[in-house]
DNA sequence: CCGAGTGTTCGATGAGAAGCATACACTCAT
DNA sequence: ATGAGTGTATGCTTCTCATCGAACACTCGG
């Protein structure tokens, strides 16, 4: 048998259907922004939700991945009983070309 | 004399000290990207604050003017009883590259 | 000196986002 | 089957931010 999986799969959106505001909005907060900069030093699907060191509760936390989802920023995939992510990098950027460079920069 | 104003001159901030997330922020508000976006379109200090089609009235947008200064898009010069406006373009631009071209790109 | 025009400040209001704790759902190893 | 590990959903509190109305400050032309 193909993996089975019966937990209801991540709804995703392109980054091409995110508007303007919604991409900034995203990696305005600084908790996403800590999350995709790790992420994007990380080899895809290599992390899981919970692996990040970020200080709030786990509630908190996948209500983030979910916005970070519908801006397209990243991508999740069921392993067993962890949520594995990948950045979109590529999409991202032919969508928004340079802001993930410049967040990813630093300050 | 040299044109003498006896107003207090508006606090501005520079690109280089203003910090990530301030600049993404700054730019996730709709009524602020239109202000960004009809002062690009426009020749430095030709646009009063009141000069812009925003649906707001001039408290909120006399205080979204004081966040695009905060976040280093925006220089203000006061020209009689008018606070004339200027897109701080090239210095924006050094501190955040590509960002001012991808909102001003539009969707 | 007065009044029109312009912009800021203050106080209050409402909406939205972020946070937590708890309870629930699913997967896997034992 | 049971329990540990992981993530989501719900309900609630709190905080921030956008907005408005009204009052105030400044500039300039009559």
């Amino acid at each position: 048998m193909a993996a089975s999986s019966h937990r209801a799969a991540p709804e995703h959106t392109h980054p091409d259907e995110v508007p303007v505001p919604a991409a900034l909005a995203a990696l305005a907060d600084p908790v996403r922004l800590t999350l995709v900069r790790e992420l994007a030093g990380s080899a895809d699907w290599s992390r899981s939700c919970g692996s990040f060191d970020v200080p709030v509760g786990k509630a908190a936390l996948s209500h983030h991945f979910a916005v970070l989802r519908g801006a397209g920023l990243v991508e999740q995939r069921d392993e067993g009983p962890k949520r594995v992510n990948r950045l979109r990098r590529a999409e991202f950027d032919a969508r928004f070309p340079g802001l993930l460079d410049l967040v990813l920069r630093g300050d």
